[in-house]
DNA sequence: TGAAACCGAAACAGTAGTCA
DNA sequence: TGACTACTGTTTCGGTTTCA
């Protein structure tokens, strides 16, 4: 059955109250409608502004449909009591009407009738708990009814969406242009939204576990990752399909086209068995991933349902989240060859001093070439070749200054034998064979500056890095601008996304004067004065 | 023969739910 | 409120197999 926007509000609400944390004690609207933005953050999307949910509607919707006044004595079949009263706002100290809620989880201890605010006092408004509560409210993902919430806003914001660019369109066609369509009333739209959403057709992606911070990490490596994962996967396996036409792993291969990346037969095959395997899982996560399918149980169907056309060189479910693992964060494989993948590796510094030192290494490899290893080659370092060097160097005045002296003795004294983790003894790192701490030492990787940094240098400022908090501490409003910045860039087709050109013309679209207006600019930072 | 790939096991991290 | 458990996913280690 279709829901309207009133009836989605107080599914959410509902919900929430049900959680031991807020039911049977009264809280005040302001406490709920912080709770439910906190839970449902898409909610906000089927507002007006795109800002937050509509807190008039929740307001209305409780108290005129589904509650009873605490004060008459009436029982509430749902449980559901409100009380009013004009003092001080527990929020903002402004005195005014101020609403409370209460939700009797027995459905058989209704509330005394409050006689004064002071009875129906909210434990959580604007107190420390209610920012240490606020973070419980989260998803779970084990909850039939958070999940058809969720489902539902899914489909209100769809539809939103797709209402807005129409109107969008129109307004340019009729030569108004900007979004001012967006501002238009949209209260009565309930007919409207039981007949979209009775046409739409809900399926797994639709889930808000492809919101969470659980899908980005999962499928894009980061939390915080940008864009909507299930139509980065839809391209990804668009990408992977490719594999199987003639050069077709370049798609999805890093550094496909540099000089001497070109791989053998054998790699080719390779990158096909990896693409083939994690086409399917992608497909699979797609239908299933979210309710209650976990990831892992998605890669073992993947592998039998490749099995089933032949395929068979994998067999664990590990060897698919690994491929995954390596895949997610760009939509490409990393190239087999390692100095491919990570570049150049730098050149040692004793070569540096020592130009003959490698053609003596090379003439000495070929000389034992039928029974070289690494072995007889560090042997001969440290016995021969280093001592050699070190007998150069002391036919100079003041040799013991000389970098080069230094190196060679120290090849000769502390031979190599390094640990990529922190080697320790005795529970201390033993700092001249660690790799990780020499390369932390490193004043390169010490004095690197931040791409921003860099780039506000370039520009003739600075860039002073604060504490990561909420966006709120930016203020004029900056997260409301860019939340409608990106949700026009959300509304917006994917193949205007595609392509280097299109996509940076579509953020020039998404942060230009147009969309962002100095009035509507300055309607978001109004909040942050408060 | 060494490197890469594969894979099992264990430790660890983060989150949610339960209970006293 | 804190301890505990369950679950999911990641990282690391080490053994085996395969490939160049």
């Amino acid at each position: 059955m279709a829901l309207t926007k009133k009836s989605l509000y107080m599914l959410a609400w509902c919900t929430i109250a049900a959680n031991p944390l807020f039911s049977d004690k009264w809280l005040c609207a302001e406490t709920w409608y912080r709770l439910i933005n906190a839970r449902y953050p898409t909610l906000r999307y089927t507002g007006q502004d795109n800002a937050s949910v509509d807190r008039g509607q929740l307001t209305t919707a409780l108290t005129t449909y589904y509650s009873s006044d605490a004060a008459s004595g009436l029982e509430n079949p749902n449980g559901v009591y409100y009380a009013w009263f004009k003092h001080d706002d527990p929020y903002t100290g402004k005195p005014g009407r101020v609403h409370y809620f209460y939700y009797d989880s027995t459905k058989e201890n209704k509330p005394t009738p409050p006689r004064s605010w002071r009875d129906v006092a909210d434990p959580y408004a604007k107190s420390v708990q209610m920012v240490e509560r606020r973070v419980q409210v989260v998803r779970n993902r084990n909850n039939a009814e958070e999940a058809k919430v969720e489902r539902s806003i899914r489909a209100l914001v769809d539809k939103k969406n797709k209402d807005d660019n129409e109107r969008l369109i129109k307004a340019r066609n009729a030569g108004s242009g900007g979004l001012d369509g967006m501002d238009e009333d949209d209260d009565d739209d309930s007919n409207e939204d039981d007949k979209s959403n009775g046409e739409e057709k809900l399926n797994n992606q639709n889930h808000m576990g492809w919101l969470s911070s659980e899908a980005g990490m999962l499928f894009l490596g980061s939390k915080d990752a940008d864009g909507d994962v299930v139509d980065i996967l839809q391209e990804r396996i668009g990408n992977l399909t490719k594999v199987l036409q003639v050069n077709g792993y370049k798609s999805v291969l890093q550094s496909a086209d540099d000089d001497g990346a070109e791989l053998n037969d054998h790699q080719k095959w390779h990158i096909g068995q990896k693409a083939i395997y994690l086409r399917e899982a992608y497909k699979l996560a797609l239908e299933k991933w979210g309710n209650q399918v976990n990831w892992m149980s998605i890669c073992i169907e993947a592998i039998d349902r490749v099995k089933e056309f032949g395929y068979s060189s994998v067999t664990s479910p590990r060897t698919v989240m690994d491929y995954n693992k390596a895949f997610r964060k760009d939509g490409l494989f990393p190239h087999p060859c390692y100095t491919i993948r990570l570049g150049k590796p730098p050149t040692p510094q004793v070569f540096e001093h020592f130009p003959q030192l490698p053609v003596r290494i090379k003439d000495f490899m070929l000389k034992n070439q039928a029974h070289f290893s690494v072995e007889l080659l560090r042997t001969e370092l440290q016995q021969d070749m280093f001592p050699a060097l070190v007998d150069e160097c002391k036919k100079s005045d003041g040799y013991e200054q000389d970098e080069g002296y230094v190196l060679a003795q120290h090849y000769i004294d502390k031979p190599p034998s390094y640990s990529t983790v922190e080697k320790k003894v005795d529970g201390k790192v033993v700092e001249d064979i660690s790799l990780r701490h020499m390369m932390g030492k490193c004043t390169d990787f010490a004095e690197e500056v931040s791409q921003l940094e860099a780039i506000g240098k370039k520009l003739g400022c600075s860039v002073i890095i604060t504490t990561k908090y909420h966006a709120e501490y930016a203020g004029e409003g900056i997260e409301y601008s860019w939340g409608l910045a990106k949700c026009f860039y959300r509304r917006q087709p994917l193949s205007k996304k595609k392509k280097k050109a299109n996509f940076f013309a579509l953020v020039d679209q998404c942060l230009s004067q147009e969309l962002l207006t100095k009035d509507m600019v300055r309607k978001f930072s109004k909040p942050c004065l408060s």
